[in-house]
DNA sequence: ATGAAAGCGCTAACAT
DNA sequence: ATGTTAGCGCTTTCAT
């Protein structure tokens, strides 16, 4: 295996002399600084390299790779102990460009917020690195203008650098789903389209409203009666539908909900108001939030009053962050299945760039409960 | 803009044409399945469109994207009104076949382990990604096997995919630098080549030791004298590093270190027991550590005795998490600027891929204390 | 089952 | 200052 990589190969050499005359001068320079620094620099084997080594033609090579049962067994063990032997790996850039396709995802990385404890994309972009790896892809990060979200994806459409998206942050009303959709740009989203059921994209999204029932139900069978809702503002349709799971599950046990709700800022600063009015004014035990930034700002006013999490009063958040894990304590909370998110939109990708397509249904997932000492 | 990205156009036709009868069939079917799907997948324009437009040729509109100094200013204004025109954009794998050049750069992505504060990547992905963007690159995120981490890495530079490769994990001993550095691939490590000083590639760090004495500094400062250090074992050359920033203050000062340090695994459970060890035995007012979830796991012990940290004990992490900024108190903490090591990581990879190569020196950065209400 | 020829879209070298 | 020619390494007809 590679070894010859590191040195010039009579093939490489008869593959320039043999194609044309032109190559000569142009492998001739590369050698020539190779020189100079002592050791080259690598010149990797291509299809004609090992095309020669295995005495067959370089179409067969192809084939070999991307076709195999159409050659004779025989033949096509010598072409791969050639591949093996020459360490060959196909030229991206050439296949790419042969193929029309860059077996690259594109996916705009947006940092998490300093002061949250909403680190959710290094736990969902790693496992999306590993579902993309299993299938051939890999994936490619890119940042994009504030003001002009679009040209970040633009500029790759344009110049064929990705086959497609995943776009994450559909909850910000989405500007760029809508592009891509209008632009026929393929791509996955990690979100529902919200605003438009009928959308055309494959999505993955996790179930909010299910996690946050489950979460209520658990304080509520603990003995809680007065639970607390904190969550986002009404205009942020996951906090919506976050907030619908506690309402309804709070509905069905007959439990009151009157009093019992804020809607603030995702902040530490605003749960923490939140708790200290709510404790207050409606005398919850038990406070459900929609993050667990929400829900570290409840442990804040807990903190300040004296209050023991878990003893005297429950707090439940949302998002399993390394802070709800950490901190003293523990903070019980919602895990997202972001490891099957991942697979989900994978798999729908993979459909999205066959031929013929093939169309992913929308799936929508269930979080769990992992519990810790703040709502034991 | 874009006007006829989604419609053919008469140039992509007499293109087509005019330079192959072969490709006729292949555009003509690409619109067959346009026509039934009622519109069209996105054919974009090429450089041989522009240059008809422009009434150039299209080596002259190449030159106006890479050398616009070779043209007259009229006939460069409308080459790039062609190009506006058309929405062109050059083609990557075109571009990347002929240059040898992707414009990636690779990254292996590991995942933040689960119940530590150590989420430092996404920070520094981030800003990556950002200052990356500035030079020209995008990144492209892969996995590898546990077993063969080399292999990831192989295959990447095998095929072409990335012209360098950043590398973050060079405290695990990093056998990938060692086999990068061999096989003469280009890569600049976040991370001192701590087992070989005389190492060839580029690289930047942060100075963990001055991180630490300024951590100590400041609870020495505030009156503490009996100050502990809980840091990692002594096989983590990193580890030993932030150390000796508190031996060295310690003894500047005059103070005691005897029976004050801890060397532990970096987990919650670890910080915990051995802060509970050294309050036992050693009666310190404050603790140093080596990592915000060492320090995270003190915090546990003295919430378990009932000890109020900032006012009883002072307590100072290394990393700025999310879980030192929410943790109700707050957690102080040494902050490394991942943003600066972007940018220095990024400038050695344009000097390392610039030709003549332009050899950028090491740089040693500065981390800075957030104060917060464990050590005020 | 294998080989020959063509060309994806671009840029480097040379010619004008 | 602009045009012509060739070819990067691969896959896709088509012919054998």
């Amino acid at each position: 295996m590679r070894r010859n990589l590191g040195e010039p190969t009579d093939s490489v050499r008869t593959r320039a002399v043999a194609c044309c005359p032109h190559a000569v001068g142009t492998i001739k320079r590369g050698w020539r600084v190779a020189a100079t620094q002592r050791r080259g620099p690598v010149v990797p084997p291509t299809l004609a390299d090992v095309a020669e080594l295995a005495g067959v033609s370089r179409q067969t090579v192809s084939n070999a790779l991307n076709n195999p049962a159409l050659l004779r067994t025989d033949t096509l063990e010598r072409v791969q102990e050639a591949v093996a032997e020459l360490g060959y790996q196909p030229n991206r850039a050439a296949r790419n460009l042969r193929t029309r396709a860059s077996h690259l995802v594109g996916m705009r990385f947006a940092p998490a917020q300093e002061g949250t404890a909403n680190a959710l994309m290094e736990r969902f972009v790693h496992s999306l690195v590993e579902e993309c790896r299993a299938a051939g892809y890999h994936v490619l990060l890119f940042a994009a203008d504030h003001d002009d979200i679009t040209s970040g994806y633009d500029e790759l459409v344009r110049s064929t650098a990705v086959d497609a998206f995943v776009v994450t942050d559909t909850y910000l009303g989405n500007p760029q789903a809508a592009w891509l959709e209008q632009n026929r740009v393929p791509f996955v989203a990690f979100g529902r389209p919200w605003d438009d059921p009928d959308a055309g994209h494959p999505w993955a999204d996790v179930d909010g409203a299910a996690g946050v029932a489950m979460a209520t139900r658990h304080v509520i069978g603990r003995g809680h009666t007065r639970v607390a809702w904190v969550g986002w503002r009404k205009d942020s349709r996951i906090g919506e539908d976050r907030r619908s799971g506690w309402s309804a599950t709070m509905r069905e046990r007959g439990l009151p909900t009157t009093g019992l709700a804020a809607r603030v800022e995702d902040t530490i600063a605003s749960g923490k108001e939140a708790a200290a009015m709510l404790l207050d004014e409606a005398h919850p035990s038990a406070f459900v939030c929609a993050s667990d930034t929400l829900a570290m700002g409840v442990l804040h006013t807990l903190h300040d009053r004296g209050l023991v999490p878990g003893r005297d009063v429950a707090v439940v958040g949302f998002d399993d962050s390394q802070a709800a894990q950490v901190v003293p304590g523990g903070l019980t909370s919602v895990r997202q299945p972001l490891e099957e998110v991942a697979v989900e939109v994978v798999a729908a990708l993979q459909g999205m760039l066959a031929r013929p397509r093939l169309v992913h249904p929308p799936r929508l997932l269930t979080p769990s409960l992992v519990v810790r000492g703040s709502a034991p």
